[in-house]
RNA sequence: UCCUCAGUAGCUCAAUGGCAGAGCGACCGGCUGUUAACCGGUAGGUUGCAGGUUCGAGUCCUGCCUGGGGAGCCA
């Protein structure tokens, strides 16, 4: 008889009403004791953070001592009843009748049954998703992006998947990875000897994108609330736990709409996020809560129910003027914060996550609105103790002349973005957006302090690997 | 890119300039309810790489490589 597949998820759920009960189900093996005519197999089976304890004996089992030889990480199928244990530190186990051996792993399989370093895991990157930590991160990561494309689909907005390649050359928003098909050892050269990129695929120089956001305002001048969820790439040198390659931001933008909308939205998606996370991976939270950051939760809980703090960066000037601490860089308006300075803010000053706005036209990019003090943009970063930065965004200059003149100031020619001022000129209206990082959200709902850790397959400086 | 710390067994780490070790893992054996099981035994090393100082270097010096942390850039 064909007995019916059963997964962990489902038994954690129904366990009572299945007590004595047969099941199947399949997993990787995360642990394996062997005592002379018995043994414990803790089991995952990929449908839940948490393992299953099946219990073996020889007296049930025709192949007693191939199960007891099986090493951490071989696979197996298990047959066998369910039985409640209220007694014992899992609520339930799985006595097993049979035991088949789907993919047996050898002695030398790198993970074992203890704490390995971040770094060592990340040299087996391949194998990590099989640890306690890379399953709570993963899943959370999944749940995550669930929960930002329902957030924002509740609302009404159109998701857009803007360009992977683009030849937008003009935002300045960091390196860029040269898109080509040319054979580098040979490029064709044009009369001035220098590569000639009309002959390449697309006719032009092309990169890899580093924003949707120019898209993105396209976009939202014809369906008012849309945003892009998906790979951005960056070829800076940044060697630090915050920055990669190969990263995924969430960049919503948003028509009829002023700063203050912008904040607004961000503030209760941030809320959103933190409340979906602790209502449906409330497992893998608890295990972070323990084993990664002390009083996550806790910090997690008050992030959700109290208000943002909103200052300006002038306020912000004089607040880490009046500090009684000693910054390496000297505090001075019209220079941008630097890292000590939005730490004390959001860590210390406030000691809660804070939008920072208004900041000098100067430091900040071409496209953000000039405020009627001629000398601030429209600018809003939200800084949050422990990451830093997790989204930079502003309103949009949607005033022909004045966007014009701003390129001109950032020596950008605005033909090459003809297209980016032509949305002013037909029905152009205010408008704002920002730029998400979902990884450094993933860091901070987590307390994962490495952008690494929470990336499948991680591209940085140097490292390609898998 | 700059500053800083580190690199010793598969993993985590010891070793005053003087015999290269432990715990875990692996392998072999024991154990009637374990749960990072426990107990006994065995194997396992070009001390990141290349030079140098020294009677003698894991240890000191120089360069390089790799990794961590900090800074800049940013999300």
């Amino acid at each position: 008889m064909q007995m019916e597949e059963a997964t962990v998820r489902q038994l954690v759920k129904d366990a009572e009403s299945l007590a004595g009960k047969e099941v199947l189900l399949r997993g990787w093996i995360r642990n394996n004791r062997d005592q002379k005519a018995f043994g414990f197999i803790a089991l995952n089976d990929g449908t839940h953070f948490n393992s299953i304890q099946v219990v073996y004996e020889q007296e049930y089992l025709s192949n007693f001592e191939e199960v007891a030889r099986l090493g951490v990480g071989s696979a197996i199928s298990v047959s066998g009843c369910l039985a409640l244990t209220p007694e014992a530190k899992q609520p339930f186990e799985i006595k097993a009748s049979k035991i088949v051996v789907e993919g047996e792993s050898p002695g030398d399989y790198p993970i074992q049954p203890k704490q390995h370093s971040r770094e060592f895991l990340r040299e087996v990157a391949h194998l990590r998703p099989r640890t306690n930590l890379f399953t709570a991160v993963f899943r959370v990561r999944s749940l995550l992006a669930f929960a930002v494309h329902r957030f924002f689909q509740e609302r009404g907005f159109i998701y857009l998947h803007t360009p992977i390649i683009t030849a937008n050359d003009a935002e300045g928003a960091g390196e860029l990875f040269r898109v080509t098909t040319l054979d580098p050892l040979n490029p064709p050269l044009n009369e001035e000897e220098k590569v000639d990129f009309s002959r390449d695929f697309f006719g032009r120089k092309t990169n890899l994108t580093v924003s949707g956001q120019l898209e993105a305002e396209a976009f939202v001048l014809a369906f008012r609330k849309v945003y892009t969820f998906g790979p951005t790439f960056r070829a800076e040198n940044s060697n630090t736990p915050r920055h990669a390659a190969e990263f995924w931001m969430i960049e919503p933008e948003i028509a009829f709409a002023d700063l203050n909308d912008n904040m607004n939205l961000a503030e209760e998606m941030v809320r959103y996020l933190i409340t979906y996370l602790l209502d449906n991976a409330a497992v893998e939270m608890e295990f972070f809560n323990r084993f990664v950051e002390k009083g996550l939760l806790e910090r997690l809980e008050k992030l959700a129910s109290a208000d943002f703090a909103r200052i300006t960066y002038s306020e912000a000037i004089k607040l880490l003027g009046r500090a009684k601490e000693k910054f390496v860089y000297p505090v001075s308006w019209g220079s941008d914060l630097q890292t000590e300075h939005e730490r004390y803010l959001t860590e210390k000053a406030l000691g809660k996550p804070v939008f920072v706005t208004d900041y000098p036209a100067d430091i900040k990019a071409f496209y953000m609105r000039l405020n009627d003090d001629g000398k601030t943009v429209a600018a809003v970063d939200l800084l949050v103790p422990g990451v830093g930065e997790i989204i930079g965004g502003s309103q949009r200059e949607e005033r022909v002349a004045v966007l014009k003149q701003r390129m001109g100031v950032f020596n950008i020619n605005p033909q090459d973005l003809w297209w980016y001022t032509d949305l002013r000129r037909f029905g152009g209206v205010k408008h704002a957006g920002f730029g998400l990082g979902f990884e450094r959200v993933i860091m901070y709902f987590t307390g994962v302090n490495n952008i690494r850790d929470v990336i499948p397959f991680p591209r940085t400086v140097n490292s390609c690997d898998f």
